[in-house]
RNA sequence: CGGGGUGUAGCGCAGUCUGGCUAGCGCACCUGCUUUGGGAGCAGGGGGUCGAAGGUUCGAAUCCUUUCACCCCGACCA
C-alpha cells in the first residue's frame, strides 16, 4: 500500500497539502494574533540559511546593514502620493503611548499621540528622511544599505508563509547620482535574487518587469523574479525597484554635484521576504512533506541508529557517533555539514517518517549488520529507494550527492515549469488554458501563458473575471514584435500571464 | 465591509433538533508488558464544566437573549 506521508495529496487538494507540509515539517503555526505566524526552529532555520547566503551576496555588491525605526510618523508616508495610496488600506496605526485600568477592569488606551505612528509596511521613507540627511555632495554618494527587519502588511486573508500580517524581509535602499547608476544596481540586484533562487533553492525563475499595474506604489519600474510552483500557480519571488527621482523628490534627497549643481538622487529599493520559504514548500515539496534543497538545509544528514537492546545501543552509538565526527569535518556550501544523530527514544519507523516529512535531504541507518559490513544504509531524499553503500563511499561522496539532490530538485522545478508554459495568439485559447473542466472543485490547471500584448488598463480589466494577473514582462528572448491578443494593437513585447499568489 | 459557518480535552469530532445518571469517541500524551531494519500490539492511566455573560427550569453543552472569537466565500495584497 503506498500510504503517503501527508494527507491529502497535492493532486487532492493543493492549499490543504501545503498546510499539512507547514504543520507535518513542524515549520511554523498560526499564532494568537489573527494573521500572524510563529515560525518553528526547523523553519526558522532554513530562512536563516536563506538570510546568510543574501547578506553575503549583498556585501560583496557593496551594501551595507543598518537599521532604522519600527515606526514611521504618518506624514512621512503621506509625502509621495502613489506610495500612500498604495499601502494605506493596509497599515497598522499606533495611537497611544500607555495604558490605564478600565472603569470596568482590564486595559485601556491613554495618552493619544500627537501624530499617529504607522507600522512600517516597507521602509523608504524613513530611510528617504535619514539619506536626505547624510546625503549632501556626489562624495557621499553611492550610499548603499540594506536592513533586516519584520514589517507590517494588515491582511484580511493570512496563508502561513505566503502572505502574513507580519513577516520577515530585507529592504535594501540605494541611492545614486545618475539614473543609468541606479538603474543597474536595480538590474544587478534582481540578479542577485535569481542567482539566489537558482542556486541555492534549486528554483527556476523568470526575470522580468512588471506591469503598471503590478508595479511597486512609487516606483517608475519594478523589477521581478517570478516561479512556478506545482500547482502551477505564479509566485513574485522577490522584486527591485528603479524609484527614479519621485522619493528623493519627495524627500528632498539633494547633492552637489561636482560642477556645483544641485541634483535629487536617483534611488532604488529591493526586498526579498520569508515568503521564499513557502515558495520553497511549494515548488519541492511532494505527497510524503517538504523537502529542503540541501544547500539551505538546516540538517544535511541524520543518522538514525537502529538496535534492540542495550549491548547493541552501545556498540551502534560508538560507530555512529565516529561516523558523525568524521561528516562533521566536511563542509558543504560554505557552511560545516550539518549532521544530526536522532537517537531518541522512539520507534524506528516512526523516526524515520518524522525526518522525510521535514526534507533532510540524507537519512542514514545505521543498525548491528552494518557495523559488521562496515557500511551504512542510505536514503536520499529525492529518491524512494534507499540502498547499502560502505561506510568509506558513503564518506567520500556525500558532498557529491547533496549536489546531485541539489541538482534534481532545479531540473525538476525546470522541467514542470517547461512543461506547463505555452505560448498563445488568440485569446480563445487564452481563455480555456485559464479555465477549469471542473468550475465548482477547480482541478489542477494552466501555467504560464506567453502572449504578446500592450501595457494598458483595459487589458488588466479583461483579465480580471479570468483571475488571471500579468506577471512580468521577461528580460529575456524579448525582442520579437507582434500583436496584442487583447487588443488587436500592434504590441513590442510579450508578458507571461498566470494565475498568481 | 457583504454572504455562509463554527465554538465541547493538546488536535479532530459526537452529543444540541426532542433539557435528565458521574459529558463521550479517535488521535496525541503517560505507565507496564510484548515487539523492534521501519509510521506497532495489548492492558492501564492523566487531562475538559461544554467560547463568555445573563435568563427560563427541580434540572441546561442542549431552550431564550446579549456578546466575543475564529473559519470559509467575495473586494485588496509580497
Amino acid at each position: 500500500m503506498a500510504k503517503t506521508g501527508i494527507t491529502p495529496t497535492r493532486e487532492q487538494d493543493y492549499p490543504e497539502w501545503y498546510q499539512q507540509v507547514i504543520k507535518a515539517a513542524d515549520m511554523a503555526e498560526n499564532s494568537d494574533v489573527r494573521g500572524c505566524m510563529v515560525i518553528k526552529p526547523w523553519g526558522y532555520g532554513i530562512w536563516e540559511n536563506m538570510q546568510s547566503v543574501l547578506d553575503r551576496r549583498f556585501k560583496q555588491t557593496g551594501h551595507e546593514n543598518a537599521y532604522f525605526p519600527l515606526f514611521i510618523p504618518k506624514h512621512f508616508l503621506e509625502k509621495e502620493a502613489e506610495h500612500v495610496e498604495g499601502f494605506a488600506k493596509e497599515c497598522a496605526v499606533v495611537t497611544h503611548h500607555r495604558l490605564e485600568p478600565g472603569p470596568e477592569g482590564g486595559l485601556v488606551p491613554a495618552g493619544e499621540l500627537e501624530e499617529p505612528l504607522i507600522v512600517r509596511p516597507t521602509s523608504e521613507t524613513i530611510i528617504g528622511s535619514m539619506f536626505a540627511k547624510w546625503i549632501q555632495s556626489y562624495r557621499d554618494l553611492p550610499l548603499k544599505i540594506n536592513q533586516w527587519c519584520n514589517v507590517v502588511r494588515w491582511e484580511m486573508r493570512p496563508r502561513i508563509f505566503l502572505r502574513t500580517a507580519e513577516f520577515l524581509w530585507q529592504e535594501g535602499h540605494t541611492a545614486h547620482a545618475t539614473q543609468e547608476e541606479a538603474m543597474d544596481e536595480t538590474k544587478m540586484m534582481l540578479d542577485v535574487y535569481a542567482d539566489f533562487a537558482e542556486n541555492h533553492m534549486a528554483l527556476p525563475v523568470v526575470r522580468g518587469e512588471k506591469t503598471a499595474g503590478e508595479r511597486f506604489p512609487g516606483a517608475d519600474m519594478t523589477l521581478t523574479i517570478e516561479a512556478m510552483m506545482q500547482d502551477r500557480k505564479a509566485l513574485q519571488a522577490g522584486t527591485s525597484h528603479f524609484l527614479g527621482q519621485n522619493f528623493s523628490k519627495a524627500q528632498e534627497i539633494k547633492f552637489h554635484d561636482q560642477d556645483g549643481t544641485e541634483s535629487h538622487a536617483w534611488t532604488t529599493s529591493w526586498g526579498l521576504s520569508t515568503r521564499m520559504v513557502g515558495a520553497l514548500i511549494m515548488a519541492h515539496g511532494d505527497d510524503d512533506g517538504l523537502i529542503v534543497p540541501p544547500r539551505l538545509a538546516p540538517k544535511h544528514i541524520v543518522i538514525l541508529p537502529i538496535y534492540r537492546n542495550d549491548e547493541e545501543r552501545s556498540k551502534v552509538l560508538d560507530y555512529c557517533n565516529s561516523l558523525k565526527s568524521e561528516l562533521d569535518q566536511l563542509e558543504y556550501s560554505r557552511r560545516e555539514l550539518q549532521v544530526l544523530l536522532d537517537d531518541r527514544d522512539l520507534r524506528g519507523g516512526e523516526k524515520k517518517w518524522h525526518h522525510i516529512k521535514k526534507g533532510v535531504p540524507i537519512r542514514v541507518e545505521v543498525g548491528p549488520r552494518d557495523l559488521e559490513s562496515g557500511s551504512v544504509f542510505v536514503g536520499r531524499r529525492d529518491q524512494a529507494k534507499s540502498s547499502s553503500v560502505s561506510r568509506d563511499e558513503f564518506v567520500g561522496t556525500v558532498l557529491q550527492i547533496l549536489d546531485e539532490i541539489q541538482q534534481t530538485l532545479f531540473d525538476r522545478a525546470l522541467k514542470l515549469r517547461e512543461d506547463n508554459t505555452h505560448s498563445f495568439t488568440t485569446l480563445d485559447e487564452f481563455k480555456e488554458f485559464f479555465t477549469p473542466v471542473n468550475p465548482s472543485k477547480p482541478e489542477i490547471h494552466g501555467g504560464f501563458a506567453v502572449c504578446h500584448f500592450v501595457d494598458t488598463p483595459e487589458v488588466e480589466e479583461m483579465l480580471k473575471p479570468l483571475k488571471v494577473t500579468a506577471r512580468c514582462m521577461p528580460l529575456e528572448d524579448n525582442e520579437e514584435k507582434g500583436t496584442c491578443i487583447f487588443t488587436g494593437q500592434p504590441a513590442d513585447r510579450k508578458a507571461i500571464f498566470a494565475k498568481a499568489y
